[in-house]
RNA sequence: GCGGGUGUAGCUCAAUGGUAGAGCGACAGCCUUCCAAGCUGACGACGAGGGUUCGAUUCCCUUCACCCGCUCCA
């Protein structure tokens, strides 16, 4: 809230740099689309040797200012595939019962169960955006329903709600429906129109089943043997078949079925049904990485003798089915999560939400080039979940927008506590020192307020790179000019941290370079020897991927055992002896 | 999911109802003493499937993927 979004100089980078930067990726090796000879895979990347190391850089990056530089932080690495109770605790398992639908009219896509249901008996008039609107849904209507709904400016009238499960078309004058459609009972939101499709569930999480066995085998054997036989027998074999509750319930509404003929139901009776027995091994991808450190919070404590204060971080992989996937990785199925969660005592979230927000900013703005495009942006009330207590977003100035890139929200203790309804295991902190200020006895029981700083790896590493991306005129030594392009990724970040380039491949000058990149490996820093094409090829070359230093071996090498140490972003050189090189980057990486 | 656009070599782009070229890059070699020099060579593509046609990269359909805008977003 005290960051405001400046103005930022448009120059500093070109207008098509997403373009530039995808192709890029592509060319040097940073990301590639999954799967690209076979077509490739909606929103599934790959990162290739420069992506990979920078990845690793950056979560590492990460890990180090939450984990190792700090007594009260510890990690863990969970398991992506969790009870499947976790997500039903969490609230994520609801996902599941959110039926979206579509208008077939205006094409609105909505949620069922936040859909307005007009009383029965009621008109079910549909108000367009404007006349012209009004013209042409009509006409859509006439031609897909065969009805000719009366228009009135912007409004089609006729239709009638004629019983919990049926609208119907009355003309002008009629008494009774001249047509009726099987109706759910509800219309959509904006425009009125009950002319919908059938309720999709949306599969927020990814699921899949653990255990040898495909459940589905079991379905399909089951269904066979029901579709076979005549309907009255149907239901008993049912019972028979599986003595239990959901048998018996399934069987009823079998019997329903058979009386009634609707095929609509059939369809909710083979969906429960296959629930029913692929909910046995369902299984989820997990879609954060946040619950692990919940699940876990009593072995960690009790295992590592960590006590409020303190945090559980946790990086890796998360899958969620986006409705929309975009911009590249921004928002992709698959993607890669750096959260941490730190208990606290109730009473002191606020201060530890100042205190993770100023770190997790000074983090993000320590590795920029343009600090001022990370901004602070505070959640309304409205827009938080119901249990948190407070959340800022950490939002980055892509190209497209302001987007999100870590949320840092003040859960209370709702994770604790539903972990404890649902697992019936009780998830406090036992404080032996205070004693509990309501009652004012002692030890003092329970449960931790939580701070949530939780950042997309991906996305970080999709802002890191925009944030690094610079062209800049030049004119060549032939006198032409040039786009020269940088990558001015932070030394810590860069996936390859020096070059070492012969002058020329002759003269001794490669087995001198040889001889320092090979002490350079050994020092642990990620080097590269180059001696193809002309100097300045190389040079460019590492600048587009952002190598932040090279190593030139040249004539005097030869002779005073010196090298130049060019400076990527200056291009300036200085000279220094081969003793002190490894010494040097080590130093300027360091830094 | 909707609407619009795009898909030709690693990248950026051409041409064409008779199976395709360039620039840059990458690779091999030659040359080259500090910021994308030059020469030689080899490699390399019509996203996929189907249809029309004597013949399709070109026209049509389907599909996949990407981009833009909506919609959606525990």
């Amino acid at each position: 809230m005290s960051d405001v979004a400046p103005a930022v100089s448009l120059a500093k980078r070109p207008a098509d740099v997403m373009k530039k930067l995808v192709a890029l990726c592509k060319q040097r090796g940073f990301v590639f689309q999954s799967s690209e000879i076979y077509g490739g895979l909606k929103s599934a990347y790959d990162y290739g040797p420069l992506g990979a190391e920078l990845k690793r850089n950056l979560m590492g990056e990460w890990w180090k200012d939450m984990v190792t530089t700090r007594e009260n932080v510890v990690g863990i690495d969970a398991s992506i595939i969790m009870h499947p109770n976790v997500w039903r605790a969490s609230g994520h398992a609801a996902g599941f019962s959110d039926p979206l639908v579509d208008c077939k009219i205006s094409k609105e896509r909505f949620r069922a169960d936040k859909a307005p249901r007009p009383a029965v008996g009621s008109p079910l008039p549909i108000t367009c955006a404007d006349k012209g609107v009004a013209k042409e849904w009509a006409e859509r209507i006439a031609k897909e329903y065969g009805v000719e709904l009366e228009r009135d400016a912007n409004v089609l009238n006729g239709l009638v709600a004629i019983s919990a499960s049926e609208f119907g078309f009355v003309p002008k004058g009629a008494s009774a429906p001249t047509k009726t459609w099987p109706w759910r009972g509800y219309v959509g939101p904006t425009f009125g129109s009950p002319f919908l499709t059938d309720e999709k569930q949306f599969n927020l999480m990814f699921r899949t089943a653990l255990g040898a066995v495909d459940p589905m085998q079991e379905v399909a054997v089951h269904l066979a043997k029901i579709g076979a036989l005549p309907p009255p027998e149907r239901a008993d074999y049912l019972t028979q078949t599986f003595p239990t509750e959901t048998a018996v319930a399934g069987s009823l509404m079998l019997k329903a079925l058979d009386a009634v003929r609707d095929p609509n139901r059939y369809q909710d009776f083979i969906r429960s049904f296959i629930e029913h027995f692929t909910s046995l091994s369902s299984v989820y991808l997990r879609p954060e990485t946040a619950q692990a450190m919940f699940v876990q919070f009593k072995n960690v404590m009790d295992s590592s003798g960590m006590k409020p204060p303190f945090g559980i971080a946790q990086m890796g992989k998360s899958f969620r089915n986006e409705v929309t996937v975009e911009h590249f990785i921004f928002r992709s199925c698959e993607f890669e999560q750096m959260e941490m969660e730190f208990f606290c005592e109730p009473g002191t979230q606020k201060e530890w939400m100042a205190f993770w927000k100023e770190a997790r900013m000074s983090w993000w703005r320590r590795f920029a080039n343009y600090p001022e495009d990370f901004v602070f942006r505070q959640h309304a009330k409205d827009e938080m979940a119901f249990y948190a207590d407070d959340c800022y977003d950490v939002e980055y100035k892509y190209p497209w927008g302001w987007g999100e890139l870590e949320g840092i929200a003040s859960r209370t203790d709702y994770d604790l506590t539903q972990h404890e309804k649902h697992s019936g295991v009780t998830l406090q902190y036992v404080d032996q020192e205070k004693a509990d200020p309501k009652t004012g006895a002692k030890p003092w029981k329970y449960k931790p307020y939580v701070i949530e700083p939780a950042a997309g790896a991906t996305r970080a590493l999709l802002c890191f790179l925009i944030d690094a991306y610079h062209e800049e005129e030049r004119t060549t030594a032939t006198g032409e000019k040039e786009i020269r392009t940088v990558l001015k990724l932070h030394p810590k970040l860069a996936p390859i941290k020096c070059a070492v380039l012969p002058l020329v491949k002759k003269d001794g000058m490669p087995e001198k370079a040889r001889e320092i990149i090979a002490a350079l490996l050994k020092a642990g820093v990620n080097a590269k020897y180059d001696e193809k094409a002309s100097i300045g090829k190389r040079y460019a070359k590492h600048d587009e991927i952002g190598t932040p230093y090279c190593i030139t071996v040249d004539g005097d090498t030869l002779t005073a055992d010196t090298v130049t140490l060019r400076d990527r972003d200056t291009t300036l050189q200085v000279r220094l002896p081969i003793a002190e090189v490894v010494a040097t980057i080590k130093a300027r990486l360091e830094a």
